[in-house]
DNA sequence: GTGGTCTAGACCACC
DNA sequence: GTGGTCTAGACCACA
């Protein structure tokens, strides 16, 4: 379904929690779409239950999701409308964390829009590699 | 002298790292220069002295800086160079990761460069606020 | 027949345990009188048959009712002797309860009185509205 | 500091946030001040630690309290605001239930009325027991 | 010492 | 089988 990064900061249960929005943005889980059981996904993720409890019960505790007891757990309804807001923050927060980083390194708004524009043309390059491949 | 992010995920003792490997890297402190004492730092960032220490041991670990018992830490004289392969590879990946980020939201090329330059045009305008204060 | 609140955090069993012995309580359910059959009340409930089971077996061996293999579940008879002890226990008990958790909040017994006949007004209020639906 | 009810079908996490909660209702706990350790607490309700740290920490997500890695978990400012509304709503549940309760058992009005001043009697009377003992 | 995360594994209610 | 709670105990970051 999706990896997890062990060594990262970020702790695991809130990778899986990310994961499981971006899928929700992407449209890949539509609303009462089942999530993968616990102990499924524990066991392909290698990780505890109670790990994966936990991001399940954050998202519901969030409204993404909603559990039946005995049965599983489901994308809500109204997942789609707390996705599109949460969306925009992550997205306008990435730029912004990066152009702040870059600021710290004394970049200039010209030189930042060069290194941007360098790293997206070599991203289109090697996504074109991908494709012929 | 800088500013920690508590709530991050990044442990403190690395942001710390983070922001006198910059200053390094910008130029503010040079060769045998002296880092602020531990007692110092600890108490303008409100942290326990145990924290700075272990930011300045792994530092000197990695040869940025260097320890007189007794005295302070000063800024290596091999603390330029090695800062300098840091330096490329950090900016480089400040807007790779963005962009790679962004791109796991499904955000093509036209839209990111909006947004970027939507952030970019932000951060200038609160800059300039920021001098007129 | 009834409701069940499934976000509650008493069991399922233990609600439909009530509201059956509620019935008998009220002379809705007579001594000899048939249980809705397991698989019905399962399905007009929604729940697994095997929740129904658990309540109906916990009721028989309370000796609120009787089981004939293959046929149903009947009140008994002694279910209307049994049933007086309870009702008075809980009848006492609701307002007891209520009062009690008031008091925990620091409401004194006037505060009490003006919630108490507030929320009756609105209690009778709503029931008329249900009536000329 | 309070009591756990362990055979209560509500979760003893819930339990112990209810009696936070209500500690902050009353005014017994305000703003900063510290809550007892995980481990502190943990060790006098003899409750594993991770049990404690869940009350905590949903405490912190619905922003009762606040949490410093290596020091302690303390009353947040906006706590006072929160719990206004929370305890208005508890309150008026605790009400709303009880008459639903009592009407359930097919007693009126003025039933449910006398029934509920003899207890808020007896509960008077009791309670002037207990100050002159 | 503090809180935070994670694992391992138990029991329960429900399907 | 499912999710939910709880225990026991480890390791980490931080004071």
């Amino acid at each position: 379904m999706f990896k997890i990064d062990p060594s990262s900061y970020v702790p695991i249960y809130e990778q899986i929690k990310k994961e499981i929005k971006l899928k929700i943005a992407l449209g890949i889980l539509e609303a009462n779409d089942p999530l993968p059981s616990i102990r499924e996904l524990s066991s392909e993720l290698i990780l505890n239950p109670n790990t994966i409890a936990r991001a399940y019960r954050e998202l519901e505790m969030e409204g993404f999701i909603f559990s039946k007891k005995g049965i599983g757990c489901y994308v809500s309804r109204r997942s789609s409308t707390l996705i599109k807001k949460e969306r925009l923050k992550i997205l306008d927060g990435i730029f912004k964390e990066a152009i702040e980083k870059a600021k710290k390194y004394q970049l200039n708004s010209n030189e930042m829009k060069k290194l941007f524009e360098k790293n997206l043309a070599e991203m289109k390059k090697s996504d074109k590699q991908g494709e012929n491949k």
